[in-house]
DNA sequence: CCTTCGCATCGAAGCGCTTCGACGACACCG
DNA sequence: CGGTGTCGTCGAAGCGCTTCGATGCGAAGG
């Protein structure tokens, strides 16, 4: 069973081989009668173009790579919605994508770039002091970060608009009559990596508070049940009139939710809590959390679409942020 | 700045283009020290075989693909476990990735497959009546399933052994001398779904149990915090001399654990509680859980061995099942 | 009626690599 | 000392595709 090539659709089209690429391509006009022939063949014979010789040929691979971090204490559900979301936007453009991980490192990404086996690429969770910032910037292929670097010149980035999210917390808190207002942070260990989006939702929610006159509060706080119990029995005791409080951290905010019912505290009777996290986490936790969602996908799509766009020769904006949106359930009152 | 070719490295080193390709694939002896120049080339001109023409010329790719289930409610640390273990040790064998989803179905594999763009398919996540199944069957290009279909014959199939690790915590609870014994399980959509694992789960718990001559009692679980406590709550209703619960419901696991202390059982003094999740999840729950480990990235670097010894032609069994391991924290007494 | 033009199609030249057969050079054997 | 290998290297033929320039043809124009 040799594999079906170009030569034979042409043969049984009984058209020249450059036909079929033109049919395909659409480069070249073609007469409705021939392009009918020629698709009827790829169909019956069941033609695919060989990846390799088309990737050659037209120097274009019609691949990209994702870049994904893997090491522990990512936000995995957030992870996971992201690439599923660019495997799908990439398809659309007719483009497949090639899975790495952030621990190939530079090399990894200069390899697979100067193999053509890529056309461009697309890396998630870079930071602030990101060893693979400078490669990016002297690679011919275009690239797309998700997250921001010190120095996004003459990159392109996108991200959730993180300040704006931690913003839209207090504003709602604030609206509901809340007044002493606290930030339970990422662990410790993501402020001191510097990836950005953690200081980002801090600086944007203390900054809000200060332009409402209020006195921001802000703390890491680590992911187990137990440090989690210990962090928010803390915080209750530092400042008693607490009654409303922000959770950036996926994995802690059911136990929050569990702390406060042990300590006492009736949520969202006593207690107000927003959460910026994932909707499907914020439905499955106890009671229902208002939350601020973590559009994944979103960040995606339009990471695939700005990388289409340079690879189309297009002149795209260094920076996107995507709009956060708050979701009311029945955390907060 | 024109990229790199053989030509170039093989003037640079002054001999012909065919002895550069065979230092570097080593298929014929070459001299040391026309080796050394020819290395040395390499590395001063910066050359990186391009992928496409070496696949064109050699029929192989060097990539596989990894097939993803992306629908709501899969085990998401357990994939990207899995994940990255796969693209981890691909990459020992000189191979790359390339990720697709499952909603690609039987086309995509046929398109990636026919294209040559990949060499070999790993899917993950396989249902007993997959459709995909006939087509790998028929597929020249070689595959490796991580889950098992109704028929596994001629397949190559790789899976944790989840009849034995019910078992295992059966065992586990019996030889601390608990009688009544109850297992709650993945959401009924997956039972429905039939996926194979939660039934074999449950399976293996059942006949453990017999074995031991007590009663088993299995039932599904959904993921929510309410509806975990409510199931929770009914069956120390139903069975109020439970002592012992197994939890193969990584998103439930820590709601179980909220749900009995609500309840005024203690864990473990009242009830031990067993649970089949990564060692992440039963580390972070309070208290730490004793588990059974899914070992997801064991079962990505068997299926990828595989995959690449059927890539070399060799023989490999139609099944592989991975040995479960039960470790010991402080959820049981 | 002959030229001019545009459309549809063809043929051939690569793209950068692997691989096969060939060919010197040299050592070894009888 | 001429055959017979062996080792290391070379040249050339593709792999299957895209793309460029050329070409045949009918319609439009003078």
């Amino acid at each position: 069973m040799r594999t079906v090539t170009i030569a034979d659709v042409a043969k049984h089209a009984g058209v020249a081989v450059s036909t079929v690429s033109y049919v395909l391509s659409g480069k070249r006009a073609i007469s409705a009668t021939t392009r009918q022939r020629v698709l009827e063949s790829v169909r019956t014979l069941g033609y695919h173009p060989n990846a390799g010789a088309r990737a050659l040929a037209s120097k274009r691979a019609n691949v990209i790579a994702l870049v994904l971090p893997l090491r522990a204490g990512m936000n995995l559900p957030v992870l996971m919605q992201f690439a599923t979301s660019v495997v799908t936007t990439a398809r659309q453009y007719d483009h497949d994508v090639l899975l790495m991980t952030a621990d190939e490192g530079p090399d990894g990404l200069r390899r697979v770039a100067a193999s053509a086996l890529v056309d461009g690429l697309l890396l998630m969770d870079v930071e602030i002091h990101d060893p693979r910032v400078p490669l990016l910037r002297e690679l011919t292929e275009p690239s797309v970060l998700i997250g921001f670097p010190a120095d996004p010149e003459g990159l392109t980035c996108v991200d959730l608009d993180f300040a704006r999210a931690g913003a839209l917390c207090v504003d709602h808190l604030v609206d509901l009559g809340h007044r002493e207002i606290a930030l339970l942070g990422a662990p410790r260990v993501v402020y001191e990596r510097g990836t950005g989006f953690a200081e980002r939702t801090m600086a944007g929610f203390a900054d809000e508070m200060r332009r409402r006159g209020l006195v921001p509060d802000a703390r890491p706080c680590e992911e187990s049940f137990d440090e989690v119990y210990e962090a928010v029995k803390l915080l209750l005791e530092e400042r008693p009139g607490v009654s409303g409080i922000v959770v950036h951290n996926e994995s802690a905010a059911g136990h929050v939710l569990g702390a406060l019912r042990m300590l006492g505290r009736r949520v969202p009777e006593d207690v107000s809590v927003v959460a910026i996290c994932p909707d499907d986490v914020a439905e499955r936790a106890g009671p229902a959390l208002t939350s601020v969602l973590i559009p994944a996908g979103d960040v995606g799509d339009q990471a695939v679409r700005l990388l289409m766009a340079k690879l189309d020769g297009q002149q795209v904006p260094q920076s996107t942020l995507l709009q956060p949106r708050l979701t009311v359930r029945e955390s907060t009152r």
